[in-house]
DNA sequence: TTCAGCCTGTCG
DNA sequence: CGACAGGCTGAA
């Protein structure tokens, strides 16, 4: 599910509504998946009582800070972090609970249909081994960073922005909505890329990204945002999730393939 | 570099 | 029933 603009809509909206905030209490909904995501419960209870004192966001990662640990998420494809107003008279009920926080004004949910999210907690010592595992986020890039990696690259562009360790952030909707945008084949090669190509490139990401965060993301089956709201940024996608139908360019119909194993669609005629 | 696997749900 | 779904890992 969530890509970046998701999850940033998603830490945006936290910060607006328990930065700072003190955790009364947790509630572990599924045993089964925190036991898998190796959660000592011991860790995860010593957070009670404790301040909410910062929330980043890390590519896809959601990174809260306590005073001695860190909780970091990862939303998987159907991970889902809710925000319940605890002075209303109606609440949300919800399947595929994993866990519940609860702060003064606010219950905060995990919800994870799938299961594919993931839940950790480090201490002071792990925190920068966490974050030198990162690599450096889509918005954040520099362009001479960002040009040396990807002219370097020996393989296909998809690959290329779904492969973590290059640059974080961008999942299968942004990446091939970026490369419809750019005019360049997902089959393309990094180091086949003119220097032209890999200006365009950068500069339709990073407004692509900030695009969508502004309509808070991206709502096919799943996404809601803090508030359990669905973003708009569907409404602008011009082909992911449209094989078949017509380029908006040229009228010639998208191709659907498997590429890495991910759905890819493209205009075999504007995509060179 | 490919591909099964982790899970649950929906659609044809 | 099989195919597919905003992700990622680890093994062959």
């Amino acid at each position: 599910m969530p890509e970046l603009p998701e999850v940033e809509t998603i830490k945006r909206d936290l910060v607006a509504k328990i930065l700072g905030a003190q955790v009364i209490d947790i509630k572990p909904y599924d045993p089964s998946f925190l036991k898998r995501q190796k959660i000592d419960f011991q860790d995860l209870f010593s957070l009670k009582g404790q301040i909410l004192d910062k929330i980043d966001r890390f590519g896809k990662y959601l990174f809260f800070s306590f005073k001695e640990k860190f909780l970091i998420l990862h939303l998987g494809l159907t991970g889902a972090l809710i925000l319940d107003e605890k002075n209303k008279d109606t609440h949300l009920l919800m399947n595929h609970l994993i866990l519940s926080f609860e702060f003064k004004q606010y219950l905060l949910h995990l919800r994870d249909i799938r299961k594919f999210g993931k839940l950790f907690i480090i201490g002071k010592e792990e925190r920068e081994k966490f974050l030198n595992s990162v690599a450096e986020d889509a918005l954040e890039i520099s362009y001479e960073s960002f040009k040396r990696k990807i002219s370097l690259y020996k393989g296909p562009l998809k690959s290329f922005f779904l492969n973590q360790k290059f640059v974080s952030g961008l999942g299968n909707i942004y990446t091939d909505e970026l490369l419809f945008r750019a005019k360049l084949s997902p089959f393309k090669k990094g180091f086949e890329l003119t220097e032209e190509d890999i200006k365009t490139l950068f500069k339709i990401m990073k407004e692509l990204l900030q695009e969508a965060i502004k309509l808070r993301g991206s709502s096919i089956r799943d996404y809601v945002d803090g508030m359990g709201q669905p973003g708009r940024f569907q409404e602008r996608h011009l082909v992911y999730g449209k094989k078949g139908l017509p380029c908006p360019f040229c009228g010639t119909p998208l191709f659907y393939t498997k590429l890495n194993q991910r759905g890819t669609t493209y205009c075999p005629n504007c995509q060179k």
